[in-house]
DNA sequence: GCGGCGTGTTGGCCATTGAAAGACAAAGGA
DNA sequence: TCCTTTGTCTTTCAATGGCCAACACGCCGC
């Protein structure tokens, strides 16, 4: 193997996976941890890796503030790019609701370039983050403060949201697929989403590649309730034929190219 | 795991919780305390967070919520001693209401020992600080968020207190006359207050007794709206009788005593 | 064959970590 | 209020493992 494709597959799996260390790439590749060490340095050189002890993380990733729960996620670029195509979406001014996970909070991260937002959120992650990052008036949805990941469910959130008209949704899902439509794995998420969907005039769901035909047991709604998906280069293209068909708008988001 | 992953996962969990615990880390993280106290170290350095004795507070909202900071530290002990006292009227199982601030903060903390609560507030601290260290149900009543201290007011969360009723409200206060009776500084909170003072069977109130005798702009109501008040030892003893001859009862905390 | 290049190996050095001990701070009881 | 107890912080030390520099080896083209 030439010197210049192992660095590329490290680069890769160091875009893919946020940070790697010496001796998995050693591992992996078969060559001897020094090799890895002067690819590394070269890398570091052309300014794409960073490199630190035991290892190195993505340069960019570095460079910003974001939040560490994003860079951990798994398919962090896609989500990244499916919330920036998702902000191309919103204009100064509007009025949205946002849902609870982590594609939805780099949607939110995506927002900070607009302005004069009004954002309803259950996720307490989002409101904290949008009330850091944006000028946008932010309304929490009440509720029961959940265990597992800061956001609110119950009674009150639903109530909450009935109380307000959006202009538009942006909904996480578990799962798309043809024949179960919409769903997810939590099933007092769901009972919100239901409600989010009703009272917003346009949906968009933001789901990556790996979610389509995916069965999650909850199930949200048909097909039909959304507007507009966003989504990777991941998808087929037949699945994207047929959502087409049932009049949905699918954006694909295309990943950021790295040099 | 690299060192760099693991203070970039502290941040994050310093960012949504506000203030984090050395032990809790080291628990989670799977590594020594000391590790974590050379992470938070190198957090600090950095200008991220700010240690405290037990662990680590977040340093963007300790800088940006100047005026909650400077609250926090103001009169600590006195309120320390006034959470305390509070806490005792708390029984396991119990349905309670939690005002914002710094007063209910320091309160929240002292009902680590209780079990099964249901506490609904309005602040996000009060909220995230429970789910952390107490098993309580926590409802958080939904609203705009604040700009200067994580809450929620306005419609929604009237609203929400409407919802319920419980045993007990713990009410925070800005001033406490005899002619004037209760009143506050952020006329947003005050119309929350009047809605919780509605919604319980038992009111406390909890201020030290800086706030005796001052006037704040915004009414609250008369002081017999409130079953029970909480203060500390510097409160007159002429104003404790006239107190106590409206028929409120008066609690003055012990303040632990400082080397 | 010879020099350049990339790679592996080796040994010394340094960074990170965890354990232990003592200092210090906080909480609770007498 | 004082003292005890408990928990936390700091310092130090040893061990582990990663880093670096130097050198040897093999491959390739000339």
């Amino acid at each position: 193997m030439l010197a210049i494709e192992r660095q590329r597959m490290i680069l890769d799996r160091v875009v893919t996976e946020s940070s790697i260390r010496v001796v998995d790439l050693a591992d992996s590749l078969h060559v001897s941890g020094e090799t890895i060490r002067r690819d590394l340095l070269a890398l570091e050189q052309q300014g794409l890796v960073r490199r630190v002890h035991g290892g190195a993380v993505d340069a960019r990733q570095d460079a910003g503030d974001r939040l560490f729960q994003e860079r951990e996620t798994i398919r962090i670029e896609e989500k990244r790019a499916i919330g920036l195509r998702a902000a191309e979406l919103v204009q100064d001014g509007d009025i949205i609701a946002v849902d609870v996970g982590t594609t939805a909070l780099v949607f939110c991260e995506a927002l900070r370039s607009k302005r004069r937002l009004t954002v309803i959120t259950p996720s307490i992650k989002a409101a904290l983050l949008l009330r850091q990052t944006s000028d946008a008036r932010v309304i929490v949805t009440g509720g029961e403060l959940q265990e597992d990941e800061p956001y609110l469910a119950g009674y009150l959130a639903e109530a909450a949201l009935r109380q307000f008209h959006v202009t538009r949704a942006f909904i996480s899902a578990g799962g798309i697929a043809l024949d179960t439509g919409i769903t997810d794995y939590h099933d007092g998420e769901v009972q919100m989403r239901k409600v989010m969907l009703q009272c917003a005039s346009q949906v968009t769901v933001l789901a990556d590649s790996s979610k389509m035909g995916v069965r999650a047991f909850a199930v949200v709604g048909p097909l039909r309730l959304m507007d507009t998906l966003i989504t990777d280069a991941g998808l087929h293209s037949s699945m994207q034929q047929k959502l087409e068909q049932l009049g949905i708008e699918v954006l694909v988001a295309e990943a950021p190219v790295r040099k």
